[in-house]
DNA sequence: CTGTATCCACAACGATACTG
DNA sequence: CAGTATCGTTGTGGATACAG
């Protein structure tokens, strides 16, 4: 498991620029989907593995592994929980998501009604 | 080529959540580094493999062509100059780059000096 | 200069079976 | 319930040589 630490090389940057690897963490499967998950409280691992329909365990343990060493998520008596950093990261991660779904996705419709 | 386009399915997303998408698009290697560049001005096919030192022209081609079919990135007399809204990504991305330099890279930091 | 075509190596992920 | 161990498939990207 190859942890996307800032400094280190990550996918898509040798000098592991901080950004490139929070890409990096936040692109790997189901990781927004479990920060998202996770962001209206805490959750244990199989009901992470229900919300993420087609998630193999072994996927889903080595996510949560890079999310906690990363620092977002952290273990509790419930199961899994979103850290301070983590939370922080989702409140930065919302407008991105709405401009993503509201400004970004309807340039591809343009594109579509013009074919 | 696979294209993370909104709504198809993406690297972490069956569903092509229009995040993950964007995720995926901006997680490959070198994507970030050539909308950090472009941003200045626009620039030649050679001055962005200078730039990205160590890119291979196989991988450039394909992720100014990512870019490209995304709506960020266009072609022009100069070469290649990013889209109205590559400017408008750029801006969002800054505040989670600066979060990443100043918050969450010292999370490590931290974490080393406890060792 | 600007790409394109091949080939190769490796990391990511799902499926599955199994252990604490 | 909460993971771990293996295996096979596939995408990603570098290297290189070559074409427009």
């Amino acid at each position: 498991m190859i942890i996307p630490k800032p400094g280190l090389p990550v996918r898509g940057s040798k000098t592991g620029q901080p950004i490139m690897a929070l890409l990096d963490l936040l692109g790997r499967s189901w990781a927004m989907g479990i920060v998202w998950h996770l962001y209206k409280g805490p959750s244990t691992f199989r009901e992470l593995q229900d919300y993420c329909e087609s998630i193999s365990p072994t996927t889903l343990n080595t996510r949560l592994g890079e999310l906690n060493k990363c620092h977002l998520v952290e273990r509790c008596l419930e199961g899994y929980v979103l850290t301070e950093y983590g939370r922080e990261l989702f409140e930065l991660l919302e407008p991105m998501g709405s401009w993503a779904r509201h400004r970004w996705a309807k340039s591809f419709e343009e594109n579509d009604r013009k074919k």
